[in-house]
DNA sequence: CCATGGCTTGATTGATCAATCAATCATAAT
DNA sequence: ATTATGATTGATTGATCAATCAAGCCATGG
């Protein structure tokens, strides 16, 4: 027995592909149990509840993440900004070889899951955090290329954001398009920001003061959003 | 007694701020029946089971898009690329009114439910196409501050994934700021945009044939992602 | 006055859920 | 050979699940 038993890692490996393709409330334990083919008494022998076998998914994604998703991404280009769009084609290929049906398997926990595992959430932001930190490495190589005043982090959020949502919005379509568009226009923000950095400093990243979209709002406000016939929809 | 009885307007709210902020699975009929004060059999005279409950939430999420949604973005701005902007604080309200529990009620669901429930889904994209429509109506409105090259779907799909991929983001951290950055940078696209659209029509825009990112992969490969040593990850 | 039909009541069903546990097996250390 | 430890078995538990249904309520129209 290797010293993460083999047993334990067939009942992560199904309870991970289950989680993601289903969810972890839709997914039964007998369900992960007849997949694996292992009896109850061996998964709560490893695992002392659902939770626990949801942090060990987590903790396998977190694990993962770095040989199956970033490696391959650095292996397919030498260029650092290409490599942004390699990672991304990792995920298209995952959508692709399961029908639309698996994107990203962190993501659809993180919706589903809320705030309602603390535990669960931590893990879930130190994957994104660790998805997000690689991206800006690679930004920080294609220095010369990116305007000064640009923000890495904030774009780093933005392309994990077009991924992710792009993945939603395959799978809610049943099809690649809407992946693909979102990567499209983020090829064309990219090839922007190049020309820009060419030229001079723009203002078209002098902060976000006197935008009046990230203004107070904070804690402001009533906390409650209704109409004139007092309808409530948040 | 209006025409759809108050006690069925009562069960879909319950039921959708449910589903919302726990999920489908996770969300039992027990608690939707506590929290609307209905017995069981008053929810099952208007919804023959869980699944139609379900699509009964939808179909009043689709139908309260325009009141709650768009029209508040509309009336927040005349200036069209404003009300893009203003239609993702729509969602950024939803976020700091709920403590970042509940974003797009329907964004959460497709990644739920993927297409294990067809009549769910057709919705979901049904809601979602209404939704990026009507951005390409504001993008269509606002054709002299774009570039004429710019396929205007695709930026409306681009939009759609920074609101969903920042909601998601800001859900698993328990706070705004990754949304923020998200649209910050969308922000800072347009504003490229925009001053490009004055200039020359230059080549970032010249489609992506050439672009190795929406190659071939189509049909192609093994389906099967594999490692050395023979590790399946997708 | 009764009859009709939309709506509500709430106990109850069987299925499925996560979780338990005493017993057994396998392996290796002593 | 003996004991200890880890791993596995699978029947079983009580809780909770979605769903059912016979009975009653009540407003309206005849």
């Amino acid at each position: 027995m290797t010293p993460k038993s083999e047993t334990r890692e067939r009942i992560l490996e199904e309870a991970a592909r289950l989680f993601h393709e289903q969810g972890y409330s839709a997914t039964g334990i007998s369900t992960i149990l007849r997949r694996a083919g292992v009896n109850s008494g061996s998964l709560y022998h490893f695992f002392p509840g659902k939770d626990a076998l949801l942090i060990g998914v987590l903790e396998r994604h977190l694990a993962l993440l770095e040989p199956f998703i970033l490696l391959p991404a650095e292996g397919a280009s030498s260029d650092p900004i290409e490599r942004v769009f390699a990672l991304l084609e990792v995920y298209r290929r995952g959508l692709l070889v399961s029908g639309c049906t698996r994107g990203c398997p962190v993501g659809n926990l993180a919706l589903e899951l809320g705030d309602r595992k603390p535990r669960a959430r931590a893990l879930m932001n130190e994957y994104f955090a660790a998805w997000t930190g690689r991206v800006q490495t690679w930004l920080a190589a294609a220095d010369d290329r990116l305007p000064a005043q640009l923000d890495r982090e904030s774009l780093s959020r933005l392309v994990l954001a077009v991924m992710e949502g792009g993945v939603m919005q395959a799978r809610a379509a049943g099809s690649v398009d809407p992946f693909d568009a979102a990567v499209a226009q983020l090829r064309s923000y990219f090839r922007l920001l190049a020309s820009y950095s060419r030229r001079e400093p723009a203002e078209a990243f002098r902060s976000a003061e006197g935008d009046s979209f990230l203004e107070p709002v904070e804690a402001a406000e009533p906390a409650e959003t209704a109409d004139a016939s007092g309808w409530r929809y948040w």
